[in-house]
DNA sequence: TATAGTACTATACTTTTTGATAGTACTATA
DNA sequence: TATAGTACTATCAAAAAGTATAGTACTATA
């Protein structure tokens, strides 16, 4: 016996429900230097400093308050070493490299989108 | 023979070229009211002053705002009746219709994403 | 002549997001 | 004792996004 899953009715009421995840995934990629960030990780791992260089541009302030964000969310793993003076290494996790596939498929739209709009403007 | 498409190196360059159409679609979705109305059309075509009726707390100069938007990008089509007082009917593109599938995929990751994060938070 | 209905625009304001700049805590080394 | 290195935080300023409220242009109808 196939498994079905009950789909609710398609109304204005599930629609708007049926935002909220889709606003979850939105802001979890929002914002100037999300991506930067988690691309600058998909390299491999990086203390703070070496990040803060890596992304030109960003402050301190923005990259602290953008990785906390990422580490609540649980897509970047934050480890202290016990050094003097002290080091934190960020890495992505593997739940964060989940994102990869959607950022994909946001890129495969944007790129159709680009052609299209630029063509006309020619 | 199969089609290839050469596919450009993996550093840090490229990786930043390729973040431009992303985020060309995450500004798209962007913002407070852009799905709001993508969903409101998605069932059926609407004037200005019904739209404004179906997606509560937007004001005129938001609606307006974003639906200029939505139609420079080709996702939302304006017709202008010429009746008295004059009527103005908005409807997705079928070029529009293109983006569910694109908000499918963003509510599946962000589906998973709620039951995780909020799993924990118990 | 006044009002109503349509689709907006204009102005000023508030809130949120981002930026600039400086400062903190710790300690090893010169 | 002064400086340097690490990973931040604090404070204020600027810019961007969003809200509140009123006003415009048109004309048919009461």
């Amino acid at each position: 016996m196939a498994k079905t899953i009950a789909k609710p009715e398609r109304t204005h009421e599930t629609c708007t429900k049926a935002l909220i995840p889709v606003r979850d995934a939105l802001d979890i990629l929002s914002g100037k230097w999300k991506l930067p960030i988690i691309i600058a990780l998909s390299f491999g791992n990086l203390r703070f400093s070496q990040m803060a260089k890596q992304i030109p541009g960003i402050t301190d302030k923005m990259l602290s308050k953008e990785l906390r964000d990422l580490e609540v969310n649980e897509l970047v793993k934050r480890t202290v070493y016990d050094t003097v003076p002290v080091v934190v290494e960020y890495s992505m996790t593997t739940y964060g490299k989940t994102l990869e596939k959607l950022i994909e498929e946001l890129q495969a739209w944007g790129l159709l989108h680009r052609k299209r709009i630029l063509k006309k403007s020619k």
